[in-house]
DNA sequence: TGATTATGGTTGCAAAATGGAACCTGTCAA
DNA sequence: TTGACAGGTTCCATTTTGCAACCATAATCA
């Protein structure tokens, strides 16, 4: 299996982890959520050589999640900053760094707490429903077949991989 | 920067993506938290190698993300199940999977859906806080330094690496 | 004017991670 | 006793990454 047929599959999670899914993205794109956003200065906090950060960059950008942005044209320098697409990792990097506050964090305490501007408070950020505006949790939530698997199964064009894993959700809504 | 040195940081980030900051430790949670849980199961879903499997299994195992229970005693035959730390990963992936939804999705439609089953919505998971319930975004949500690093760095205890990210705001907490 | 510094890269090579195929080790079932 | 299956391990080629050196441009300094 190689890298780009990860990225070819259904499964928005695949096409998420193609995108983001190695050593560095995630860490980058904290950078410029945290307004580091020059490339020696995203160089030099997180270690990672030019040549990496180079192609990170460009493929960020190849995915449109980042652009370059003039900000000094004397020197002719850019910096980078998230597009909308980009803006909108913000519920991932929160959720995983809540993640990573309860489960890995040393004795000293969570390193970054999130106040909510217009409450006032430090939140606990925590999904929750849409709709009803409870919190979802694992027991909770039921997944089901949605559009895209449906049209994709009723014209037989789920690939091998989509088959073995949307078949049970796919039969599980004919039985109800 | 060697890959061990990103897990010692003391950013939350950093420290969850030193565990699933690779090509495929979401998606052999993702195939877990989809009830595929045996190693032939998950290896022929995903197209991963054996080898690959086994190393980030044991990996998992050893994170206490994934624990290994018997499902037959007469054949011997284990299954892998996802710890409560592992099952902790679910706001994480659903959070993922939402912004695929939005970002990377075909014309299709989305592939899954999520209902809450409180209330029988199909629903839109998002980020809320805590305290008030009302959604969180980028430009309501304020980081400020949280107690591991304000101790840290009282007893001169921060990184090189933590003094860049974590000094701006130190910083303005100074300021107010 | 010529040397030096800063930014933002590129190039080349060694080291580490990964993919692919073959092989191994119980255990059961025919 | 042979074959099949689950769950691996071993070996080697390929790909990705880390590291150091080099380069181009523009500004600044002596």
């Amino acid at each position: 299996m190689r890298w780009d047929d990860i990225s070819a599959q259904t499964c928005s999670i695949a096409k998420a982890t193609s995108i983001f899914g190695d050593r560095w993205t995630l860490l980058i794109v904290r950078q410029l959520f945290l307004q580091i956003r020059r490339f020696s200065d995203i160089q030099q906090s997180l270690g990672i050589t030019k040549h990496r950060l180079t192609d990170r960059l460009n493929r960020l950008i190849e995915e449109d999640i980042v652009f370059k942005h003039l900000y000094d044209e004397r020197y002719n320098r850019y910096e980078y900053r998230l597009t909308e697409k980009g803006l909108d990792l913000y519920p991932i990097m929160i959720t995983i760094a809540q993640w990573g506050d309860k489960w890995a964090c040393d004795h000293d305490g969570v390193p970054m707490e999130y106040v909510h501007t217009e409450c006032g408070e430090v939140a606990n950020p925590r999904l929750c429903c849409s709709c009803c505006g409870k919190p979802l949790r694992v027991d909770n939530l039921r997944l089901q077949a949605g559009p895209g698997i449906v049209k994709k199964s009723g014209r037989d064009a789920l690939s091998d991989m989509d088959e073995m894993l949307y078949r049970p959700l796919l039969n599980q809504q004919g039985e109800e």
